[in-house]
DNA sequence: CGTGTTTGACCCGCGC
DNA sequence: GCGCGGGTCAAACACG
């Protein structure tokens, strides 16, 4: 009895610890602070109501003795921690201002650049439009269109006083997803309301006089090359391992035709997208002639009009790459002939962007050129620029990649089980576990994000409550850097990431597609996303949508294992992903489920 | 009955 | 011009 409510007393204590942490968190800059916060708020409690339970288990025999002295011990524990988690949160504070301030300064330079200079496509600032489209996934904003790796280097803190004012924009860039619409408003994706006071996107969305997606010079170009060039309309092609006829891409889709297409027995289905009613976006889907286990989806054309949450991680992805694909295409030949071409110093290589393959096509307007030695090449020439993102290979390129920075992030707390999944039995989780990331040779990482919804529950829980582990402060810190400090690290990331946006969003596509997805027996389960690391996971500290009411993610998305390369019917250029992701069993048992619905 | 799928016919571009 | 192959149409069909 008086144990017990010793142990309440103390409780009590190390709450109002708690809270006077919080509360000065408070005191900043509490619009412009949610991931900070969140992160540290992630650390707060978690950490002190894990060492909260050792405290209490531990001092139970003392305090038979003396149950002042324990207590005053434990508050001392208390204070040096909240001490220990203060300095942490200052110093990501600082980190996050410093990257506010960078951010400032590219969107500063790039307007400069823009009214001195527009006569190349193919500059390094093009390159890093679709390297930052990628990166972000979301990304729809004419201020992000250039990108500059360097503004992710860390330690530089030193800036005006004057650029304060836009703290709102650097935490976006590091695990959200920012728009800004015309009139320079943002939008935060996938920040939890309660952190972020930005609006909504569904709220933007109803903003009179926005179009959406917003309007933006990226965009446009394609658009107006597109249009300038007809039959230049690029295309997308996802390679993924998939058991289902079709991925779940959170789109609607209406197959209108079946072919049999030459050099594969396989045939292709034809699905327009249903979502608006003129929407010119149309896909096809095939299985791989090689492997019958990679489903090979490709895209065509833009939506015009909003897109459910769920689809448009896959949709901005492939706009991306497609915008990628028609900016390459469009400069001379000479500087895209030679699909080894280095177009960019700033790229890890010209095969290895962000870590991932890309194969440009030899011809501008057709695709000639095909990814892999092992590939039937597909002789007909195709009237369209084609790149493929290819999410079944293995790479041997992950040396070079920067995520191998992390490599001795997961290997020092390799005995810290930071598994936090909370993923039931019968669910696989959706992984991208990238070979890029490394792999049991050369111990780097794999990224694992778990393809469920991202509750904000478990964003805090891994820490204390479900597995009663505990991260090092530093990690966090270390975790935190190398993301923010690494733009190549953010694009892998912010493709991960699209998914877990996409499983998030997923109850917002109604009719038979939310009815497909809401059969899930787990939709009751509060799972949490990881953030694997080898074989470790680590929580996201990002603060993306938390969709309460979503269903699981079943995306078959991507279920990768290394594999052969094998042929596409369309040449064309590949982006190769190597990642994986398992699907949801619990959402996947029946092939129909995702009939007609890609990715 | 509404919605989506199937499937043969048709159109079109390209190469010979 | 012809054949081939990719892509689309639309009537018939299936399903809930």
């Amino acid at each position: 009895m008086e144990s017990s409510l010793r142990k309440s007393i103390h409780g009590g204590k190390m709450k109002e610890e708690i809270m006077k942490v919080e509360s000065s968190d408070d005191e900043g800059d509490n619009e412009d602070m949610s991931l900070t916060k969140e992160s540290n708020r992630v650390k707060i409690e978690g950490s002190s109501s894990t060492e909260a339970n050792f405290r209490v288990s531990s001092s139970t025999s003392q305090q038979l003795e003396d149950p002042l002295a324990s207590t005053k011990a434990e508050m001392g524990e208390v204070i040096q921690e909240n001490k220990r988690l203060r300095m942490h949160l200052d110093k990501i504070t600082k980190d996050y201002q410093a990257l506010q301030v960078q951010f400032q300064d590219i969107l500063q330079q790039e307007e400069t650049m823009k009214s001195a200079s527009s006569n190349t496509h193919l500059t390094m600032g093009e390159q890093h439009d679709d390297l930052v489209s990628l990166s972000l996934g979301r990304t729809s904003s004419i201020d992000v269109k250039k990108f500059d790796p360097s503004i992710f280097a860390p330690n530089k803190e030193t800036r005006n006083e004057n650029k304060a004012g836009h703290e709102k924009e650097g935490l976006s860039l590091g695990l959200g997803c920012k728009l800004k619409t015309t009139n320079n408003q943002e939008i935060i994706l996938g920040e939890s309301s309660i952190m972020s006071p930005e609006k909504s996107i569904e709220e933007v969305r109803e903003e009179p006089g926005q179009t959406w997606p917003p309007h933006n010079i990226s965009k446009r170009n394609v658009e107006e090359e597109v249009s300038q060039n007809p039959t230049k309309r690029a295309r997308v092609s996802l390679r993924v391992r998939c058991d289902s006829p079709t991925m779940n891409d959170g789109c609607q889709w209406r197959k209108y035709g079946q072919k049999i297409a030459k050099g594969n027995p396989c045939p292709r289905a034809y699905y327009r997208c249903t979502v608006a009613t003129n929407c010119p976006v149309r896909k096809q889907v095939q299985r791989c002639a090689e492997d019958m286990s990679i489903l090979i989806t490709t895209y065509e054309g833009t939506h015009n009009h909003p897109l459910p949450a769920a689809a448009t991680a896959i949709a901005s992805t492939t706009a991306a790459a497609a915008r990628m694909l028609l900016s390459g295409s469009s400069t001379s030949s000479s500087s895209n002939n030679n699909a080894t071409t280095d177009q960019n110093s700033t790229m890890p290589s010209t095969t290895n962007i962000n870590g991932l393959n890309y194969y440009f096509s030899a011809d501008n307007s057709k695709s000639k050129l095909f990814y892999l030695p092992n590939s039937s090449i597909s002789s007909s020439p195709s009237a369209f620029p084609t790149i493929t993102l290819d999410l079944t290979s293995t790479s041997s390129s992950s040396s070079l990649s920067p995520l191998s920075r992390m490599t001795s992030f997961s290997q020092r707390y390799s005995s810290t089980n930071l598994n936090f999944s909370s993923s039931e039995s019968n669910t696989l989780p959706i992984s991208w576990s990238n070979d890029y990331l490394g792999n049991k040779n050369n111990k780097i990482n794999s990224l694992n994000f778990q393809g469920q919804p991202f509750y904000q529950e478990n964003i805090y829980q891994p820490y204390s409550f479900k597995n009663k582990s505990f991260v090092p402060p530093d990690t966090l810190a270390e975790a935190t850097k190398a993301i923010t400090s690494n733009p190549d690290f953010q694009s892998a990331l912010a493709v991960a990431l699209s998914s877990i946006i996409d499983s998030s969003g997923r109850s917002n596509n109604p009719g038979r597609f939310a009815d497909n997805n809401n059969n899930n027996s787990n939709n009751n389960k509060l799972p949490s996303q990881n953030l694997r690391i080898g074989d470790q996971s680590f929580p996201i500290l990002s603060s993306f949508a938390s969709t309460q009411n979503a269903p699981t993610f079943s995306s078959n998305f991507l279920n990768m294992n290394p594999s052969s390369m094998s042929t596409n019917s369309q040449s064309g250029n590949v982006f190769s992903l190597h990642s994986s992701t398992h699907l949801s069993k619990s959402k996947s048992s029946s092939p129909d489920e995702n009939r007609d619905h890609a990715i």
